[in-house]
DNA sequence: TAATTTTTGCAACATAATTGCAATTATTTA
DNA sequence: TAAATAATTGCAATTATGTTGCAAAAATTA
């Protein structure tokens, strides 16, 4: 059932299908916050190189399967991108919570906040909302 | 003119006054933006070890004379704190906008936006919100 | 100006990320 | 289904990024 999701997100991206795709997409719709690539080194049983790791990843971010995350501790943090991301419309409201101790990063993406307002001739397209503190396994 | 501020910063943060120092903070008066450590190498015109360039950003950052950005493409920003961001006061709240097309990134630190309502046992230490879009020059 | 403190630069190290290319694996098509 | 084609992987090498300890140099203090 899992497997399925997998494949058609591949296939609708026409990606071929391989095993660092399969288990890194499952590691990620088995993850509730982000990971890092050192997360998915980890946590991939099977060990894929560090280069496929790396360009999977950002296979994957160039087809809108995930996003990354800016971070105050500026690691680079993978999330994927909920629905139809890849049309581009939800992608400008994500709000993310970062631990600055255990470093988890959690998706608050149902928070509500208003959006700033900007300058006259700015454009927005994406708006990312980095809250960083103690979250409640580490309080 | 400028020199005299640039002193006066150092002093009231009771850091010694010297070259690399002086330099680095010339550049980001001189900097409608952020910079980034490679920028700031590039463009001191006398080359100061990377060792010292990476202890002086630490340094400013410490004393709350520049602070980070978050970037989704997780390079590490550092941009000129306002006025009295060594208090503290305004060091939780930095809303920052980075052109998609330039890459530059302006601090709105004067916008005014709502911090999102965490869940219960998630504690805030400081907020960022990055917008990203296009920029008023290269509209 | 001498004594003290702070800062710098070098060397070494550690980690993170990228590139080219040959070998392998997946997909296509005949 | 098997051969041909295309895409992906893994390895080796390289580059970028960031850190640490320590002796030399510079700045501050007395």
């Amino acid at each position: 059932m899992m497997g399925i999701e997998i494949l058609s997100v591949l296939k609708k991206n026409n990606l071929s299908i391989t095993g660092s795709r399969k288990k890194i997409l499952e590691l990620f719709q088995h993850t509730d916050g982000a990971l890092a690539h050192a997360d998915i080194e980890k946590k991939s049983g099977e060990h894929f190189d560090r280069v496929t790791i790396y360009r999977t990843l950002q296979t994957f971010v160039e087809k809108g399967i995930l996003h990354t995350i800016p971070t105050a501790d500026n690691s680079v943090l993978y999330a994927l991108c909920k629905d139809d991301c890849s049309q581009g419309h939800h992608h400008d409201n994500h709000v993310h919570f970062i631990c600055d101790n255990c470093n988890t990063a959690y998706c608050l993406d149902n928070t509500d906040y208003a959006k700033p307002q900007l300058p006259k001739g700015f454009k927005q397209t994406r708006t990312d909302v980095i809250v960083s503190g103690i979250c409640i396994k580490c309080n």
